[in-house]
DNA sequence: ACAATACTTTACGTTTACGTAAACGTAAAT
DNA sequence: ATTTACGTTTACGTAAACGTAAAGTATTGT
């Protein structure tokens, strides 16, 4: 009833080689079904490639990645295992919102510098405009004028 | 005039190993110096160090956080550079934004787990006292009730 | 029938980011 | 004087995450 995929389809899906889908399942990430010897992608399957991929861009290392999948798999799990996973997706999240802190202070940083270089920019074209003026015409381009 | 840092200070400031804090260095990310054959790291260093880190919580290579802190110097750089550098930062800027969503997505979907997870545990806790008023004591923990 | 296409397994190679051990230098404390 | 603490260089080792052939299988179009 519901679609299903062939490796290279997911492969171009996503960008990734084929042989690193391959691994993903060696390393017991992925399970697709067989159709004789050939692999065949669940849409469950390409969810986890999708969260295998945003982990990844996200700097988890595999093993890390595995733990959170197994996160949302062990939604499963009884009683005693849920106030651990509790805790265990707390911990994830702290890390996450650490990341995001993290990525705000970078962005920050990048909007400051970029704010100077626009400046920079806008004062090297101010020199070249009352050189023209003053002078009628270009004759180089001033350098070394430090920004303190 | 201002402080400067010996190796072990920093190692333990940022939790790594002077190992590490050498291996950056012959990387070129780095550079203290020497009073004889000690390194002397001053708060630049330290800067940059913590840059490095938090480059690498955000699964950033080191060849791409030296392209990061390039950018951070380019800042002297002069008008031709400026264009180029603002596209970088720009596109920069963008990658960091993706992993932001993806933070908020994953934020997001681990919320959903815990919500299912709390979910099932009060629905674990109704059924033990339901099984407690009804029978006065608990015979055994019900398994195998599918949350569909 | 046969070539092309898509997929498979097996297995060794490679890069990155350090770990770890060996052997040694320097300065302060006992 | 020598132990202790802290640092140094040199160099081989290693785990993770694939890359890259090599050689075989299965299906599909002509």
């Amino acid at each position: 009833m519901s679609k299903t995929f062939s490796i290279t389809e997911l492969a171009q899906e996503f960008a990734v080689t084929n042989r690193t889908i391959r691994f993903y399942e060696t390393e017991g990430m992925l399970t697709p079904l067989r159709e004789g010897q050939r692999r065949i992608y669940r849409p469950r399957d390409r969810v986890r490639l999708k969260l295998i991929l945003r982990g990844k861009r996200l700097g988890l290392s595999l093993q890390e990645i595995r733990e959170v999948i197994d996160l949302y798999d062990a939604a499963k799990g009884e009683a005693g295992q849920l106030q651990l996973l509790l805790d265990k997706i707390e911990s994830r999240r702290e890390d996450l919102e650490h990341k995001r802190r993290d990525i705000d202070t970078t962005l920050a940083d990048l909007d400051d510098v970029a704010a100077k270089c626009r400046e920079r920019l806008r004062q090297l074209d101010l020199d070249q405009v009352s050189q023209e003026t003053s002078d009628g015409e270009i004759k180089s381009l001033k350098r070394g004028r430090a920004a303190k």
